[in-house]
RNA sequence: GAGCCGGUAGCUCAGUCGGUAGAGCAUCGCCCUUUUAAGGCGAGGGCCCUGGGUUCGAGUCCCAGCCGGCUCACCA
C-alpha cells in the first residue's frame, strides 16, 4: 500500500470502532431481495399517499455514494448496479448499534437495508431504514460527487473506480453485454454451432498481422497467439459442422491507437453452401435487428453523424468505387503507369516501385474509405490483397469479397471461402514469395490446413466482424478503449 | 516511431513577471431529525511526475527521462 493520507488512516481507525460494537467491517452474506432499478419502477410513479396506504417493505443493498448528515438523521444515497436509490436513516427507528454505525459510515461504504418506501418533502423516493447491516469498508476516498473521476489514465488503470463515479461507463459496458448476447441468440437461432478454437496456434493464419510469440516449455516450441481464428473455422466446415461460429480475443502485435487495442474481439461465422450474397443479406439482418434490441431505433448518432442502420444497404464495387469518386478513366485498372499517375495527381504517396494493386488500393484508403459514412458494402476485391477468398467466375482477377463500412470504419470483412486446395496452396506460395521479399504480414502457408481443405470443403461463404468498433458505433465511443474495460496501458512505474 | 498538449491535496482544478502553495468537493471537530452539489462555524492535509541545470531564490525558465491524451505513420 502507499503511504496513507489521513482520509485513509481515519478509516483504518474506524475499523476498530466497528468492531468494538461487534460489527464485522468485512461481513458475510446479506440477502437483497430487492433492486433498486426495480424498486424505482414499480413504485417511482406513485403517490406519496398512495406509498403511505401500501407500506411496501424492501430489502437491498449497495455503496453509499452520498451522505447527508444531519444531527440524529442522515439521508444516504445508495448506488446497486446503475441504479441510485436514497435510504432515510434515523435515530428514532434504529437501535442504538445501529445508529452508531451509521455515524461512522462513510462514502463508499456498502450497507445493506430494510425499511419501507417513501415519499420525501421533495417527493423522492426513499427507504425509511428500520434495519441496517454493515457489509463492507472502503479504506479510501472516492471522487469527487460533482465531477466524478475525468483523468483518462486512472479511468482506465483503475477501472473500478471509473465504474463507481462514472454512471454513463456503466451503460456501454451494460451496451456491450447486449450486443454480445444478440449476435449469439441471433446466430444461434439461425442455426450456428458456437465453438472455440485455438488461441495458441503454431502456425498464426487467417490474416495478414504481426503475431505475438510464446514458448511452451514442455513441448519445447514457440507458439503464436492468434491474429485470427479463421482456418481453424474452415477446417470445422471440413468436418462436417455447416454453420459455427466464435466471439473471441485475436492478438496482433501492432501499434495502439484509438481504434486499436493488442487484443480485440471478433465475431468470425461461417455458412457452408452459401456465398458472399447471404452474407450480405445476414449481414443488413443482424445489425438492423441489433440496432432495435439495444438502441430501439436503426438510426444513430455517432460522433456528430447520423447513420441510418436499416436495410438495404449500398452495394458498390471496389473498383467502380475508385472510378467514380476520383472521376478516374477505367485505364487506371489495367495500366499500372496510368494508376501511377493518378495517384500521384490526387496528391497521394506511393513508391515509384509498388505494385499495381498496392497503388489503387493507396488510392481507395486515401479517397473512397473517408466517404464511406453511411453503411456501405464494397465488393469484388483483387485477389492479391485477398489470399483466402474465392476468384469470381467473371473474373479470376477478382474475388467474390466485401467489405462493410460505416462512419468510414471497416467493421466486417466476408468473403466466400476459397475451397479449392490446389488454388489455396499457389496462393500461400505467392505470400511466401512476399515474406521472402520483407513482406513481415504475409500470410504463413500452413500445410495442415491445405490437407484439411484436399478433404473437401463444401462451398462456403464466412465473415469477421469486429466486435470493439461495432460496440463503438452502438455507444458513441470515439476510442476503442472506451469500450475496452481494461484496455492495454504501458505497466505503471 | 514522430509532432503537439498535459502531469500541483483523495478528486476536480487555479497558480500572474521567478519571490513563504490556493479554491471547491472530500476529511476531522462542533451545531443541525425530510436533505439532494444540504447548510453554519472552526481545523488539518502537498515528493508541485522523476533527475539534472540556470539563479540569491524554481510549481513557474532550460535539458534529459517517465506516464498519459490527441494527431500522423503501421493496422482491424
Amino acid at each position: 500500500m502507499d503511504e496513507l493520507n489521513d482520509q485513509q488512516q481515519q478509516r483504518i481507525k474506524k475499523l476498530d470502532v466497528l468492531r468494538e460494537l461487534g460489527v464485522q467491517p468485512y461481513g458475510t452474506r446479506f440477502e437483497a431481495t430487492d433492486r433498486a432499478g426495480s424498486l424505482t419502477r414499480l413504485h417511482g410513479e406513485k403517490s406519496k399517499e398512495a406509498l403511505e396506504a401500501e407500506r411496501v417493505t424492501c430489502r437491498l443493498a449497495g455503496r453509499i455514494v452520498a451522505l447527508r448528515r444531519f444531527g440524529k438523521a442522515a439521508f444516504a444515497v445508495l448506488q446497486d448496479g446503475a441504479d441510485r436509490l436514497q435510504v432515510y436513516l434515523k435515530k428514532d427507528l434504529l437501535t442504538e448499534q445501529a445508529y452508531k454505525v451509521c455515524e461512522g459510515l462513510d462514502l463508499g461504504d456498502w450497507i445493506g437495508v430494510s425499511g419501507h418506501l417513501f415519499r420525501t418533502k421533495t417527493n423522492e423516493l426513499t427507504v425509511e431504514v428500520a434495519e441496517l447491516a454493515f457489509l463492507s469498508k472502503a479504506l479510501r476516498p472516492l471522487p469527487e460527487k460533482w465531477h466524478g473521476l475525468t483523468d483518462v489514465e486512472t479511468r482506465y488503470r483503475q477501472r473500478y473506480v471509473d465504474l463507481i463515479a462514472n454512471p454513463q461507463v456503466h451503460a456501454i459496458f451494460a451496451a456491450r453485454s447486449k450486443i454480445i448476447a444478440g449476435i449469439r441468440a441471433f446466430l444461434i437461432e439461425k442455426g450456428f454451432l458456437e465453438v472455440e478454437t485455438p488461441m495458441m496456434q503454431p502456425i498464426p493464419g487467417g490474416a495478414t498481422a504481426k503475431p505475438f510469440v510464446t514458448h511452451h516449455n514442455a513441448l519445447g516450441v514457440d507458439l503464436y497467439l492468434r491474429i485470427a481464428p479463421e482456418l481453424y473455422l474452415k477446417r470445422l466446415i471440413v468436418g462436417g459442422f455447416p454453420r459455427v461460429f466464435e466471439i473471441n480475443r485475436n492478438f496482433r502485435n501492432e501499434g495502439i491507437s484509438t481504434i486499436h487495442n493488442p487484443e480485440f474481439t471478433m465475431l468470425e461465422f461461417y455458412v457452408a453452401y452459401a456465398d458472399y450474397h447471404d452474407l450480405i443479406a445476414l449481414t443488413e439482418e443482424l445489425f438492423s435487428r441489433l440496432a432495435r434490441e439495444v438502441l430501439g431505433t436503426t438510426t444513430i448518432e455517432y460522433q456528430g453523424k447520423s447513420l441510418n442502420l436499416a436495410s438495404p444497404w449500398r452495394r458498390w464495387s471496389y473498383r467502380q468505387a475508385i472510378l467514380e469518386v476520383n472521376k478516374l478513366n477505367e485505364r487506371v485498372l489495367t495500366d499500372r503507369a496510368a494508376a501511377l499517375a493518378a495517384a500521384k495527381q490526387l496528391g497521394i504517396e506511393v513508391e515509384d516501385k509498388a505494385a499495381h494493386v498496392d497503388i489503387l488500393n493507396e488510392i481507395f484508403e486515401e479517397t473512397v474509405e473517408p466517404q464511406l459514412i453511411q453503411p456501405t458494402f464494397i465488393t469484388d476485391y483483387p485477389i492479391e490483397i485477398s489470399p483466402l477468398a474465392r476468384r469470381k467466375d467473371s473474373d479470376p482477377s477478382l474475388t467474390d469479397r466485401f467489405e462493410l463500412y460505416i462512419a468510414g470504419r471497416e467493421i466486417a470483412n466476408a468473403f466466400s471461402e476459397l475451397n479449392d486446395p490446389l488454388d489455396q496452396r499457389q496462393r500461400f506460395e505467392a505470400q511466401d514469395a512476399q515474406r521472402e521479399a520483407g513482406d513481415e504480414e504475409a500470410h504463413y502457408l500452413d500445410e495442415d490446413f491445405l490437407r484439411a481443405l484436399e478433404h473437401g470443403m463444401p462451398p462456403t461463404a464466412g465473415e469477421g466482424i469486429g466486435i470493439d468498433r461495432l460496440v463503438m458505433l452502438f455507444t458513441n465511443q470515439a476510442s476503442i478503449r472506451d469500450v475496452i474495460l481494461f484496455p492495454q496501458l504501458r505497466p505503471e512505474k
